[in-house]
DNA sequence: ACCTGAACACCGTTCAAGT
DNA sequence: ACCTGAACACCGTTCAAGT
């Protein structure tokens, strides 16, 4: 049995997608499987290699568009925002709030390690880049490019591994350490120290 | 065939750790399975079980051994530094030529969620703050314990963080940003924030 | 008592064959 | 042309049965 063309490729593409978001939701990245993602969008798992070169592929596209909603959601958290502190904090709470909120999915964003010869999907070094961008521009009053470059780095990893150790649940338990205060020292004081380099 | 007897538990357990460990090493975590731990122990599959809670459970054994080396790497890094500054940057430079050095075992420490019912094995929680400690130790002069334990997390994470980003590539590979010049900024412009409150 | 190995319920991926 | 579904080479885990 065979043809039924149903959806185009693009159809198929998207409703792979949206159905491994709604299986990651649910059951984590681990319980992602090609099976259930055909058999969710009424296909056979063979179909998925019609539109994707492997699950490696799917989930960093899944990934893709992870990065677009987080990007999003920084937008919005930077609404209103005044000054290099008060913006960077906003982008931190915001971090923080949509690895809580969406703790699958942003699992998954640094699940893929992908092979040195294997390129990533196309625009998704793009997606990475605006991210960085919205802290670059929040640190805009600084001196030169490069310090700018420099300090979007540091802070963005620095609220990315405490975010992480955080709800990993590696930090002490008996402490009262939100991520929310661990990142707020972390921006408070980095940019204190900037400001007296 | 059965009961060969040729081994104690405690020898399979320590026999099936170090090829887990070699394993990871060549392969990566994706390339370690029950079944190639027993071929190279000369056992099967099953043996494990009676060792073992199951694979995640041989997993975290492995990650609390990898933390053990670690912490070796930081005190030996540690050495013969003097004042805060120069120490907190000994160990950011110990972390970061560990995680470059022993790649594969250093992802397999993020690697292991546990769901909210599962224990850590014994003794995995102590080497995780053993860890802490050599921070909060480095960060001595500084006044209150709860400053020091709020600074402590604050630099693990961020160091972290960095390191992850910087060896996943996700930094932008044009510029010349090695994660050391990263966590240097970190570590000096955060200490002197700390200062300067 | 100790360990095996077959069995179960899954995987990702490929591709000849059916419509 | 489009999609299937069987096949292949793997998984983790369990447990009756063999020595």
């Amino acid at each position: 049995m065979a043809r039924r063309n149903d959806h185009s490729r693009s159809e198929i593409h998207q409703m792979a997608l949206e159905a491994a978001r709604a299986i990651v939701r649910e059951e984590g990245l681990s319980g992602l499987s090609v099976r259930k993602i055909a058999t969710r969008i009424g296909y056979t798992g063979g179909t998925l290699y019609l539109v994707f070169r492997n699950l490696d592929d799917l989930i960093l596209q899944l990934n893709a568009q992870t990065l677009e909603q987080l990007h999003t959601c920084l937008v919005s958290a930077l609404q209103g925002c005044q000054g290099v502190e008060q913006c960077l904090l906003a982008l931190a709470r915001g971090y923080v709030r949509f690895a809580h909120d969406e703790r699958p999915l942003w699992d998954a964003l640094y699940s893929v390690r992908l092979a040195a010869d294997e390129a990533l999907p196309e625009g998704y070094q793009a997606r990475v880049d605006a991210l960085f961008g919205l802290v670059e521009q929040a640190l805009a009053p600084l001196h030169g490019a490069e310090q700018r470059r420099l300090a979007s780095h540091v802070l963005w990893g620095g609220i990315h591994g405490i975010t992480r150790l955080a709800l990993d649940d590696k930090l002490d338990l008996a402490g009262p350490t939100r991520p929310e205060a661990l990142t707020e020292s972390l921006v408070v004081n980095y940019l204190r120290g900037l400001a007296a380099g």
